[in-house]
DNA sequence: TTTATTTATGTAATCGGTTGCGCAATATAT
DNA sequence: ATATATTGCGCAACCGATTACATAAATAAA
């Protein structure tokens, strides 16, 4: 119905040039109140839209975020996606999502593709994979702010959002000794990524820090796709030395982990006690309840978020913060209960 | 580093018109073979980008979907979206996702917004508040192709997707009363949104059609928020007719409305039987295990992409579909066994 | 009153592709 | 050989806003 009104459109029917329209339009200090006053009403009566692939062309940039995740369906990406979302929508930022699956592959496409959407600013949370980091260079050499959240890499000049993987790490294996646990078994997702990775070091330095011996078999590796549960439940059954808890990087699986351990007869926290990772929904619905380490998803999101807009806004303090750290909790429930 | 190549410098290297280069570059068939070959390689080499900002305006069309959620963050609706990305993904369409947060006057922002940013079609799952539709004409009029998913409306030359919730809630309260209960409490979610509406009806129907009187005070209405679940377990408790039956709308508040009901001394699925909606991994999670209605989020993504996509790409099919309903299944378990 | 400032608006180039139309060159038909 | 199609490419307008620079009008200073 209503055709497109341009800048032109109003110009002519005020009888002053576009360029005032715009000014107006964009509150320019170089107009006079009564124009603007006038621009705006005309805008407003003729339901004038501003045309934003016109505006992006000769601005170059579009007022967009480009997010990479490397699922959208995980309780714990999509809370840090909603906390971005929040952000972003308040200050008029669009969000343009895209997911990787886990592939470096598509991970790379992503960002080429976003890079030529022309968003201003890409938040990343890394693939399982990914091991090379070139398809970000485009965005580092031309300045576009980029930063990395949960799965984060070591990227210069570019900010990082995490929690301290290491002592929460540490703190759920330490709680697991203090619980009476002697012979832990860690299940990790891949140590490609600094979040196992550092959880990894985090529960070693515990087991250190107890004159506990490491042994590598207790380390279980995996993509932590629900599909292994069995197979490692089998694992720890067959253990030569009995296995008396359980870190695990993830509630999800821990969880699942719990279900399959009660029907081999195991009995939880009796014979093995059990701590997850990131407080998911899913931890108060076990039962026993599942003791685990607290990961505030939103807020990261919200901080992510806040820290590229600031950053796009040319805020003063943008370098001063390289690596942002967000505190974890250590929540004990039944699971790990003496 | 690499400063931007636009279509005039391979023009100038190439010696030949910025018309031929971008014909060629868009394999447009009056341009011959072998010109297209070398404006593609000397492209390749000189690393050119086409600038969106530049092709939208000509073109006025953005490649990008735009998608309304009420919330990002719950299983449901994040496994709806990695469908719609998946699918958008793969044919080069960016996704622009933005949430309500259930409230009518941040739906119409996002509308508003996301048309201004220039989307070339618009998915939309409803706000629980919203009863007007207004702000989608601006859709309408301008023939933008527009979608309604899960949380759909009546709106002319609108296509809908989502499951048969009056069969679904039918089915549900069937197998209730299969299983003897007679006295079946439904805890729904906002009247006004089909999917709640429908599924009490459903529920209605069920009752009816095996002779049972429906009681008003058997129906629970909220916004489904786990803070209720106490208020209505208590009421439950209180009925003045003993309840042995719960339909609940929703796997997350069925399932801590088990969590309640135990505490409370009630033993599921001996005094009371409960059955969820969605089949959310929490279903499987607590015990008993709840019975629930599966209902494909995932697949209702993709074919929520497919569709749009294919209104956007003109296939001739597409006034065809109106109304794509998903199959949904009753998934009996724990919590309803005699 | 004249000159210097300040304020408000206009002119026109620019962002980088897209595309209708026209023209030349080559191919086909008569 | 001449007329008619066909093919390949260039010209130039256009998409709609932004913005550096110029200019006119209003105000202040001399």
């Amino acid at each position: 119905m209503t055709k497109k009104i341009t800048i032109y459109d109003l110009a002519q029917k005020l009888n002053i040039s576009p360029a005032t329209v715009s000014r107006s339009l964009n509150d320019h200090p170089a107009i006079s109140q009564k124009t603007k006053d006038k621009v705006l009403l005309v805008a407003k009566e003729t339901g004038y839209r501003t045309n934003k692939f016109a505006a992006n062309l000769s601005k170059q940039k579009s007022n967009t975020i480009g997010v990479i995740v490397p699922k959208l369906n995980s309780n714990f990406m999509s809370t840090v996606l909603s906390g971005i979302e929040k952000i972003a929508n308040d200050v008029g930022y669009n969000l343009i999502i895209s997911q990787s699956l886990e592939s470096e592959e598509k991970e790379k496409l992503n960002a080429k593709t976003l890079f030529d959407s022309g968003v201003d600013a890409l938040l990343v949370s890394l693939a399982y994979e990914t091991e090379n980091f070139d398809h970000f260079t485009t965005y580092t050499d031309r300045k576009i702010p980029l930063l990395f959240f949960d799965r984060v890499c070591d990227l210069p000049n570019c900010p990082t959002i995490s929690i301290d993987n290491h002592a929460a790490g540490f703190d759920a294996t330490q709680h697991l000794i203090q619980q009476g646990c002697r012979n832990i078994v860690h299940i990790s997702g891949s140590l490609k990524r600094n979040v196992y990775a550092d959880r990894f070091d985090g529960y070693q330095r515990a087991l250190h820090k107890n004159a506990i011996e490491f042994h590598k078999e207790n380390l279980y590796e995996s993509d932590l796709s629900i599909e292994n549960v069995q197979k490692f439940v089998e694992r720890i059954r067959d253990s030569k030395h009995k296995v008396d808890g359980i870190f695990v990087s993830n509630d999800t699986f821990a969880v699942h982990c719990i279900k399959e351990l009660k029907k081999e007869g195991y009995k939880i926290p009796e014979d093995i006690k059990i701590i997850g990772f990131n407080n998911d929904p899913v931890s108060e619905v076990i039962s026993p309840n599942l003791s685990t380490i607290e990961y505030p998803g939103y807020k990261m999101g919200m901080l992510a978020g806040q820290s590229i807009i600031s950053h796009l806004s040319g805020s003063i303090n943008i370098q001063s913060a390289d690596q942002i750290l967000i505190k974890h909790k250590l929540i004990i429930r039944e699971s790990t209960k003496i």
